[in-house]
DNA sequence: TAGTGGTCTAGACCACAAT
DNA sequence: TTGTGGTCTAGACCACTAT
């Protein structure tokens, strides 16, 4: 079988909506009518079908029929790792503090907690070929089991701290990049010049609610950071 | 029907990958065994894998079987679009100036084309609130039926006027974002200090043998510019 | 040779839409 | 009532892997 007639009937399909054959929200032909169509079973069809669901292309409405979707190519696919998006050879990162603190007014905001919730706070230092280039803190709303050793922090990322509470699928994270000009302590950590902006790349963990379980920080100098993504096709 | 088999069975064995029993390059039960251990047909089971397969906690190997993966939670998915990132509530975007051009020492190198190819040239500026808070460059090599009037550039995006060469599905699109202190041009234009960073977009538009079709730069003042993106699960 | 996943057929029943 | 997609069964043949 050199292709499955599944990938060609796929293809067949794709073009008619890639060419404006079919144009946004059009009603496509049956699983019957493709079936008779292409001489194929209807499991056969469906394969096609759900691959082009999956592409984003189709949805379908059960008792009704399949649709074609509006085209968006406006979502990239990021890999994002701490030391990835640092410039640079020799990259480390170290744990620089662990501390238990009194949540400030934003960490109520951000984590929803209550002023007399215990949080536990991370910090990193990230080198990037000798030189201190980022600064990291994370909060964590203290909760028994967590891990506030040093030893035992170094080497697990920011969701596996918290997945010690939950099911890691039971999780999600959002982030947001943007720069400002840090407060003091950070201009003296990463030792740059009062009017310098940084990358703040903020990182929100939620749970299968979307209630915030954590918030992290992370404070680059705006020279030794680039994030790199590639697009795909979504909705 | 409360919950489809296959659901249930996927959560069966996704829990067993969470939960530690399967770790990563385990082999696991061929789907026949599957079949008989919860009494249901092969496509049954089939569907329930294919479901795992999806979400990256599963691999097949054709003759051999199914193997459990490692776990990556570090892809962020970014909804990227170039009036969506800018900070404000009245944003648009302008069109600036469309020139043709022989390509500079960095085009030949970007867009790999040879020194005497000539190049389109479209410019953008973006409003947000009035003002002017970044600058859009986009750069294509000239071929026939490329869009230069202004009108009709106006209101497509990049991946459009591309896709008006090739299928919009045989291009894909690469994304790096980074920070530096810009050309006087672009300090001019973004009316900020000699030495205030701005942010950059690189977009490079490749073909499907990942040649470059296109090649584009947005400036961004460096306090309007925020880039949200949300977690998924991947390899 | 036996077992595996990949592909495919020809049916079936269900809940839901439109009429 | 008819047509739709969603789910599911019980087979089949193929290419590939392991022995």
């Amino acid at each position: 079988m050199a292709e499955p007639v599944y990938l060609r009937i796929a293809d067949d399909i794709r073009k008619q909506i890639t060419y404006g054959l079919l144009s946004a929200n059009d009603p496509l032909s049956s699983e019957k009518e493709l079936c008779s169509k292409y001489s194929v079973s209807r499991m056969t069809v469906r394969k096609s079908l759900s691959i082009l669901v999956d592409e984003n292309l189709l949805y379908s409405v059960p008792g009704k029929g399949y649709f074609t979707k509006k085209i968006n190519r406006d979502k990239y696919l990021f890999l994002f790792d701490e030391l990835d998006i640092l410039i640079g050879s020799n990259k480390e990162s170290q744990l620089m503090e662990v501390e238990i603190i009194k949540p400030t007014a934003e960490l109520i905001y951000q984590l929803r907690v209550s002023p007399d919730k215990r949080i536990v706070v991370i910090k990193h230092l990230l080198y990037s070929d000798g030189e201190i280039v980022a600064y990291d803190i994370k909060y964590i709303p203290y909760f028994t089991g967590i891990p506030i050793v040093e030893k035992e922090i170094n080497y697990i990322t920011f969701p596996e701290i918290i997945a010690s509470r939950t099911s890691i699928f039971d999780v999600h994270r959002k982030i947001a990049i943007s720069m400002e000009i840090p407060p003091d302590e950070i201009i003296n950590l990463l030792n740059i010049s009062s009017l310098d902006p940084v990358i703040i790349i903020q990182q929100h963990i939620l749970d299968q609610e979307s209630l915030p379980i954590g918030f992290g920080q992370l404070y680059c100098h705006y020279k030794k950071c680039r994030i790199e993504g590639v697009s795909v096709i979504g909705e």
